[in-house]
DNA sequence: TCTTCGATTGTCT
DNA sequence: GACAATCGAAGAA
């Protein structure tokens, strides 16, 4: 089952903890890959001095804005694509950085693209994931509530709060206290027991 | 195993 | 003109 809208109309922070053991879904060339979400960030409003939209809206952050539950899809570092998920309500800018999944459909596509690295190293990191996937900013702004786009996001495994572990945010050290040290980083440790 | 550092370009000041 | 929500190779230990 697709994710509906009003899972991602929440405050940023619970979306991100929603979203572990969620399957990421791509859908490209009529092959299918999916995985299970190990690991999120949540970055919320521009009262949040990590967040892109810190210095309010802009050609490259507007997505942020709309309604949660769309993609917003950004490149850094000269040569990195990142995947996030909207969250909250139209007009508050906030979205949930995926920086880590469990690869368990399309494996063979995954390998294509990323050999000879192994396969514990294929997905687990923000710009590995989108690289495996084949994810880059011709996706940004689409609708994960529909399959239309070629990617969404379904319901997959229940996490427990036993198996969430929450850290500082990662690559923020420009950022100012308290957002450098808000735990609006969550991981889960269900790398082994899930089968696709 | 751990640390350092180069790559490479869109975006904002 | 500065720098970024990173990766992975290379070198030190």
């Amino acid at each position: 089952m697709v994710l509906e809208r009003d899972f991602y109309l929440l405050p940023a922070q619970a979306v991100a903890r929603g979203l572990l053991g969620k399957k990421l879904i791509r859908q490209i060339n009529n092959q299918t890959i999916c995985g299970y979400i190990l690991e999120t960030e949540a970055y919320d409003g521009e009262r949040d001095e990590a967040c892109h939209a810190r210095n309010g809206k802009t050609e490259r952050n507007k997505v942020m804005y709309g309604p949660g539950g769309y993609a917003y899809i950004y490149f850094t570092y000269g040569m990195h694509w990142m995947l996030n998920c909207v969250a909250g309500e139209s007009g508050y800018p906030a979205a949930v950085l995926i920086r880590s999944i469990k690869p368990v459909m399309g494996l063979d596509y995954i390998r294509e693209r990323r050999h000879p690295i192994p396969q514990e190293h294929w997905t687990n990191g923000p710009a590995k994931l989108t690289k495996a996937l084949d994810i880059t900013g011709e996706l940004n702004g689409v609708d994960l509530c529909s399959k239309s786009g070629g990617l969404f996001i379904e319901e997959g495994v229940t996490i427990t709060d036993g198996q969430v572990h929450t850290t500082a945010r990662i690559g923020i050290q420009y950022a100012p206290e308290p957002w450098k040290s808000k735990k609006w980083r969550f991981v889960t440790e269900i790398m082994s027991g899930v089968e696709g």
